[in-house]
DNA sequence: TGTAAATATTTACATGTGTCTATGTCTTGC
DNA sequence: GCAAGACATAGACACATGTAAATATTTACA
């Protein structure tokens, strides 16, 4: 297990944006995990593995909601799982991700968690 | 009044990422706010006006919290201002910010808001 | 073993982004 | 009006990012 932090546990460590001010070290740590949202097909991966039964969905289904490149895809999820957001599991031939709830609630509290 | 919805009201308009699979338009709304706020000095912006007294910042007090040039910091208040996520005004020679709270609480809601 | 299918990795490239320097625009007070 | 100060804009540059084509890897199964 390596010292560094996923950008997920970065992001659960702290307070509310609007109670005191970051730290140069949290901004840092929490930024990745928004730069890994704030792309429009991340977002929409994100929000049809979340939305999806069992919460779960696989790479197939995914390519499919897309007209972009296989590897195009791919890559994104490889971002979403290495931010946190997604875990990755194989199952034979199958690459199902889920998403991580409690990652993405750590998230909004800290941006929209009241300043008491 | 513009036809185009500033990122902050795109966002607004949404059920949570895991009620049901964004629409591509509805992520291309959300994923500019994402974008200004994934950046540790615009996290570090953010979170310096919000939690200020009176929930406003003048221009002069962010520039003296970061070691980067009055133009970068200027740069990246605009960012944040044009998503909708800081309000501006001018009082003589300063110039104010202001943190939209209820604009950081429909951007948590959207994320962290549970699936049904 | 070997072939096909599902997914990941590599490489390359056009575009976007964060930063600075230089300059412009307001506002205040002399 | 002019000089000084606060802030914004413009231009330039190094670096990051999204995408695709080509290739590799892994698994199942005949």
């Amino acid at each position: 297990m390596s010292l560094e932090l996923t950008p997920v546990e970065a992001a659960a460590c702290c307070s509310p944006l609007a109670r005191q001010p970051l730290s140069e070290s949290e901004a840092e740590g929490i930024a990745p995990l928004l730069k890994a949202l704030a792309d429009p097909v991340r977002l929409r991966l994100m929000s049809i593995v979340a939305s999806h039964e069992g919460g779960e969905a696989c790479v197939c289904d995914l390519n499919d909601a897309f007209e972009l490149s296989q590897p195009t895809i791919s890559h994104h999820l490889k971002i979403l799982h290495e931010a946190g957001l997604l875990d990755r599991e194989k199952r034979g031939v199958w690459v199902y991700y889920r998403a991580r709830a409690e990652a993405l609630q750590n998230l909004a509290a800290l941006i929209g968690g009241q300043a008491q």
